[in-house]
DNA sequence: CGCACATAAGGTATCTTATGTGCGGTGCCATACT
């Protein structure tokens, strides 16, 4: 039987799956043929069935690192509603008494589950450690594997033990997805994962079905709610319901509250609400009881909603690879949709912020250089923690840091030993963070492009992740702005940039240029309006100056 | 990084300009309490 029969089979008897995506089968394929492999695969969805299959394919169990616990019960339920396959999760959600019991399933003599599940801070504990070992695992699947890159130097300092667990777990085939990776977080995803000669499978970033604009033309923060909030009414009667993004918690409760005044039902998502609201408002998004879910950067992983119809954001995202994620969940039944970014070059300030800031302080590395360098032998990063006196988080991501500058050896078990000359050490790593910071900052520009983008905007992110494209998408923007001065019938676009018009209401004011199908002008009164193109032309409501 | 806000200074307006301070996103886990 050829192999790619055998997948089919096996998803069919394991999860009723008709068929596979041509991307799912080709990232099994190069597991079974023992490759590392990185699948990164926007569309194709179904990224979790590739170690589903894969493992099962392999004959033995598989240890799937996965960044939620919510996602780890999702994925548990999956496997067993196939009731072929057993699954076990590993995290500080349930009791004592639950926990134990998944511990012993891990050490069943002849009888070791199909699958584990858990978060990547699991692997700092030495029991968990070695009863994986023990497992024999034959595949290490990184669900969400862009956090290694992501949240590793700083935020959640245990992605950066992958790697070194990899050898604990007796070397099995890694297997990392993700939905979005530019070419530089692929290549540190490969470093720090290990993953030896390994197969990069990407698949199409297009999404052809969603609409990219950009309305950037505000005289302050306060016109750019407004004019937010007008079209996010709009868009609610017209086409459906959506996700406004913004940047903080104040940012996403005064827009949810602005939008419920105007009788929409709203309800605002971010990390600071009760883990009961959180859950309430995403299943009342779900269950179509709300117009518009107003959230920061914590409404995403999981949320799976097929018929969101628009993504607007408030506030730009930290780089164009997190604004890709954050607008993908538009339209994901393959039905037309609507990424709209409002910018102002302020709300920049923000994500350099933390560009600016990401990794340990120079003073962290310092104290952890003194913590080790003041004992005779090698300790642990819980000793490093607590005798430097910095929390886990930070005293971990200094330990880290240290390690990438080749000065000290982090294995598995955590134990840190010093490899390297400790005298410039603290330099040596704040130089690799200083460098880091430049690269955060780099990728906070990417995002200030595309804003500024006049060109297609869908061409301008797919040359971004490295994929060739057409000169023109015809579903952005600029090329629709492109197309009706091209090939407009005389005197349907009579206003040209920079020429004065005047309006019944607004009075005199300059043309500033065109999105989508508004005119935007420069009132010297009344500031800033975007008019309805067809309404101004076909009413003959805005008159040339001469 | 840069905005919003508070306080201080300058010099006599009850008000502008300068300077200082706080603040802002993601989630595991363990531990100590009701």
């Amino acid at each position: 039987m050829p192999p790619e029969d055998q997948i089919l089979q096996a998803a069919s008897r394991l999860f009723g799956y008709r068929s596979l995506r041509p991307g799912q089968r080709e990232a099994i394929q190069s597991v079974l043929d023992g490759h590392d492999t990185l699948a990164v695969m926007p569309t194709a969805g179904g990224k979790s069935a590739i170690y589903e299959l894969s493992g099962p394919l392999l004959s033995g169990p598989t240890v799937v690192i996965s960044p939620l616990i919510a996602l780890q019960r999702d994925q548990l339920a999956t496997l067993e509603a196939g009731g072929k396959m057993t699954a076990v999760v590993l995290n500080s959600a349930g009791t004592a008494r639950e926990r134990q019991h998944a511990m012993d399933q891990l050490s069943l003599d002849g009888r070791s589950p199909d699958f584990v599940f858990l978060a990547p801070e699991q692997l700092a504990n030495g029991d968990v450690l070695h009863r994986l070992g023990r497992l024999r695992p034959v595949l290490l699947a990184v669900d969400e594997a862009h956090l290694v890159s992501r949240w590793g130097p700083d935020f959640r300092p245990d992605y950066l033990r992958i790697g070194p667990a990899l050898e604990h777990l007796g070397h099995p085939v890694v297997l990392a997805v993700t939905a979005t990776a530019a070419p530089p977080v692929r290549d540190e995803i490969v470093r720090r994962l290990k993953m030896r000669d390994p197969a990069v499978l990407v698949r199409g970033f297009s999404r052809d079905n969603i609409d990219l604009a950009v309305h950037g033309y505000f005289t302050g923060e306060s016109h750019k709610l407004e004019v937010l909030r007008d079209d996010v009414i709009e868009a609610v009667r017209g086409r459906g319901h959506g996700i406004v993004y913004g940047a903080t918690h104040h940012r996403v409760e005064t827009v949810a509250a602005n939008l419920s005044a105007h009788g929409l039902r709203a309800a605002a998502y971010h990390a600071g609400l009760p883990g009961t609201e959180r859950t309430q408002v995403e299943q009342q998004f779900h269950g179509d009881e709300l117009d518009v879910v107003v959230a920061t950067i914590a409404f995403g992983m999981g949320i799976d909603k097929p018929d969101v119809r628009w993504v607007f954001h408030a506030d730009v995202s930290g780089s164009l690879d997190e604004y890709y994620q954050e607008f993908g969940r538009a339209g994901r039944d393959g039905a037309p949709a609507e990424a709209v970014l409002y910018f102002r070059a302020e709300d920049l300030a923000l994500p350099r912020r933390y560009a600016a800031t990401t990794g340990p302080s120079r003073a962290a590395l310092q104290a952890v250089a003194a913590t080790l360098a003041s004992a005779n032998s090698p300790m642990t990063l819980n000793d490093v923690r607590d005798r430097s006196g910095l929390s886990r988080q930070r005293a971990e991501a200094a330990a880290m840091a240290l390690a990438d500058a080749g000065r000290v050896a982090i294995d598995a078990e955590g134990v840190v030993t010093i490899t390297g000359d400790m005298t410039d050490a603290v330099t040596e790593a704040d130089e690799l963070v200083r460098t880091r910071r430049v690269v955060e900052r780099a990728r906070t520009e990417t995002m200030e492009a595309y804003a500024y983008e006049v060109g297609c905007r869908w061409r301008f992110l797919l040359e971004y992740f490295g994929e060739p494209a057409e000169q023109r998408c015809g579903h952005c923007d600029n090329d629709r702005r492109a197309d009706a001065a091209a090939g407009e019938a005389p005197g349907s676009r009579s206003f040209a940039r920079g020429s004065r018009v005047r309006h019944p209401v607004f009075g005199e004011g300059e043309v500033i240029g065109y999105a989508g199908n508004r005119i935007l002008v420069a009132f010297d009164q009344a500031g800033y309006k975007r008019l309805d193109l067809g309404l101004v032309t076909e009413g003959d409501v805005l008159e040339e100056v001469r």
